[in-house]
RNA sequence: GGGCGCUUAGCUCAGCUGGAUAGAGCGUCGGCCUCCGGAGCCGAAGGUCAGAGGUUCGAAUCCUCUAGCGCCCGCCA
């Protein structure tokens, strides 16, 4: 249910109603629980328009509604707060609807077609954790986006053009026989070899470092021999990555590289010069923002940015060659033209949001529509608060990391196995171990506001205690087993509440503010919004778990609602749980 | 030099469009297992929200300035 907009909506027309206004905003807030469930702040703004002191139109608003049906209490305290408790009978029925509804995540309007950009991996290097937030958080977006309602394609923008390869070419022909590396058996870890060797080298050597560029010139040529071991780097690295994809349960719509946008680049230029958007400077081809004047270019509303004013965009290189920012030009403009998209979200981390406003300014320049957002975030750190590295200072590789989180959540399990805490047996030790560590991974990165550099801490990851995946995953698990215990399946739960208990009552509160949350989240971008809301939900329902016993009610009536409480707080966290890409446990 | 961002409890972090006494986790201290799963529950201690001004009935939140830290800025992506 979408509990904040009904709730706002019936306030204000209420209020509305009450004084005699076109339409007004209850200004509602979820409220500290010691004054109720949501207040409503209105009173303050309005007191000056209506003419009567703060508390007197309080007073007013509580007293239109209260006859609401959702509203069980309305009173006016302090300075003209209006303090609403919802009404429990009405809060019942809302809550079996979703329990019978699929838990009724409310739709955005309107309905979008989204291209997501992310993870983004570059050809012949192993992904690693710089991988790690634009790949957990672009998927949790993509899902999210989707379940309110929007068209979504993700895309793997891979790094699969440019200088490198001629490096690479370079360093299998030199040390290939040498390091034992041959092109049809080579690891992605054989090629990260290479070429660290290759570009060491060539800053050294200018002779190998010409020869690179004339090798990378063939292959961009189209050289039939240079193109199929591109190919090969490219087939050997989206295999690798592959698994590493399969483990965090990621899946593209779409791969479409740099590479792709190869041949569209010369238009690319040919279009943003014949638009006067670019001229030459010291052999380049470059765009000047500070030159531009947008009314010029069909934009009379359009402002430039004030960061984009002392730095040129360049789009061609002294070398002829062309760079990210032409590619990326022709990659909105396909999202557009081919894919009809109504937005494009870029997850790529912060330092490029100068870039980002960059091809915005100039998508929009070039006349493109589409809506086009840099979802950005902040660097994983390590225990010294510098970004995570391995002790040698080489990145730390993704699949390694997932490893020891697999590793250490398995010996974990075994260690809560052994005092009887958890019930793995030996045979699901592995399964549970791979869903448990790499969901404790997903969330400890997810459950951060992305916007901020935060510190990788496997203590705290693994701890599986307070804040994690593992709480949920395990209050997951408790709700699945009372039904197993009733004998009654999982899906075929009661649907109708009645609640008399406090704890009842506060498990129902949070329950109403699922869709809320999946909505604030898609809108604006922000997926620990729901770890937070899981979070809030699992510890609520362990306090009505310790007060109130389910099978043991008093009544059947209340046994039968409580297990339709157990059964929504179930779903909601296997969705939740589910839309930030992580999986649950039927027992553990 | 220009631009972007950050600074909240001992540590790690939340704090949405401005709302009442700023919240969690970890850690510390103290309680709770005749009862459906104790990876749990309850409680306590712990804060000049970097600093100074301003706007407002009301500011951690908006504006300005200052300090500290980080990042970005023409031929890498």
């Amino acid at each position: 249910m979408d509990l904040e907009q009904t709730l706002a909506s019936l306030t204000g027309d209420a209020i509305a109603k009450a004084f005699d206004l076109e339409s007004a905003d209850p200004l509602l807030r979820a409220a500290d629980p010691k004054f109720g469930d949501y207040q409503i702040n209105a009173a303050m703004k309005l007191a000056r328009s209506v003419g009567k002191p703060p508390r007197e139109v309080g007073a007013e608003i509580a007293e239109a509604i209260r006859s609401l049906d959702a509203v069980a209490e309305a009173e006016v305290a302090g300075p003209g707060f209006v303090n609403v408790k919802l009404d429990n009978a009405w809060l019942a029925n809302e809550l079996s609807l979703d329990l019978k509804g699929d838990l009724r995540i409310p739709k955005a309007e309107p309905k979008e077609k989204i291209v997501i950009d992310y993870s983004s991996p570059n050809i012949a290097k192993q992904m690693h954790v710089g991988h790690l937030r634009s790949t957990v958080l672009g998927h949790a977006l993509v899902q999210i986006l989707r379940s309110v309602g929007h068209e979504v394609i993700g895309d793997n923008h891979l790094g699969d053009w440019g200088t490198q390869f001629g490096l690479l070419i370079v360093g299998l022909e030199t040390w290939g026989t040498e390091l034992n590396v041959e092109l049809e058996s080579a690891s992605v870890k054989d090629l990260e070899q290479l070429y660290k060797r290759a570009s060491a080298r060539a800053k050294q050597d200018e002779e190998f470092a010409e020869r690179a560029r004339g090798e990378l010139a063939k292959l961009q040529r189209g050289d039939e021999a240079n193109l199929a071991i591109w190919r090969r780097f490219v087939e050997v690295t989206l295999k690798t990555n592959n698994a590493i994809y399969e483990r965090l349960g990621v899946r593209f719509e779409e791969t479409l590289g740099e590479s792709f946008y190869n041949e569209m680049l010369p238009g690319v230029v040919e279009e943003v010069t014949s638009r006067g958007l670019a001229r030459e400077d010291q052999g380049a081809l470059c765009v000047f923002f500070k030159e531009i004047d947008p009314k010029e270019h069909g934009k009379p509303k359009m402002q430039i940015p004030k960061r984009l004013k002392n730095q040129p965009v360049i789009l061609r290189k002294r070398d002829g060659a062309a760079t990210y920012s032409t590619t990326d030009v022709a990659t909105i403009q396909h999202r557009e033209n081919h894919f009809k998209a109504d937005r494009t979200i870029y997850v790529v981390d912060d330092r490029q949001g100068l870039h980002f406003a960059q091809i915005f300014a100039l998508a929009e320049l070039l006349g493109l529509s589409i809506k086009a957002d840099h979802v950005g975030f902040g660097k994983i750190l390590g225990d010294d608060g510098t970004p995570l590295k391995t002790r040698g200072g080489d990145n730390i590789a993704l699949g390694a990391l997932l490893d020891e989180a697999v590793a250490r959540a398995k010996a974990l399990i075994e260690e809560k196995s052994n005092e009887g805490v958890l019930r793995i047996s030996a045979d699901e030790l592995d399964a549970a171990a791979e869903i448990i560590g790499t969901g404790a991974v997903k969330f400890g990165d997810l459950a951060q506001n992305r916007t901020t550099d935060y510190r990788f801490d496997w203590e705290k990851l693994i701890a599986f205690s307070g804040n994690s995946s593992p709480y949920l995953q395990y209050q997951y698990a408790r709700c699945r087993s009372v039904f197993r215990e009733a004998g009654i399946e999982w899906e075929s739960a009661p649907t109708e509440m009645v609640f008399t208990e406090a704890a009842e009552g506060d498990l129902a509160r949070e329950l109403a503010r699922f869709g809320d949350t999946v909505a604030r989240a898609a809108k604006r971008y922000e997926p620990h919004l729901i770890c937070e809301r899981l979070y809030e939900l699992a510890r609520a329902f362990s306090r009505f778990w310790t007060q109130c016993r389910v099978l043991g009610a008093e009544t059947e009536e209340a046994k039968m609602s409580r297990l339709a409480l157990v059964a929504l707080t179930g779903r909601q966290l296997e969705r939740g749980l589910e839309l930030i890409g992580i999986g649950v446990l039927e027992a553990m």
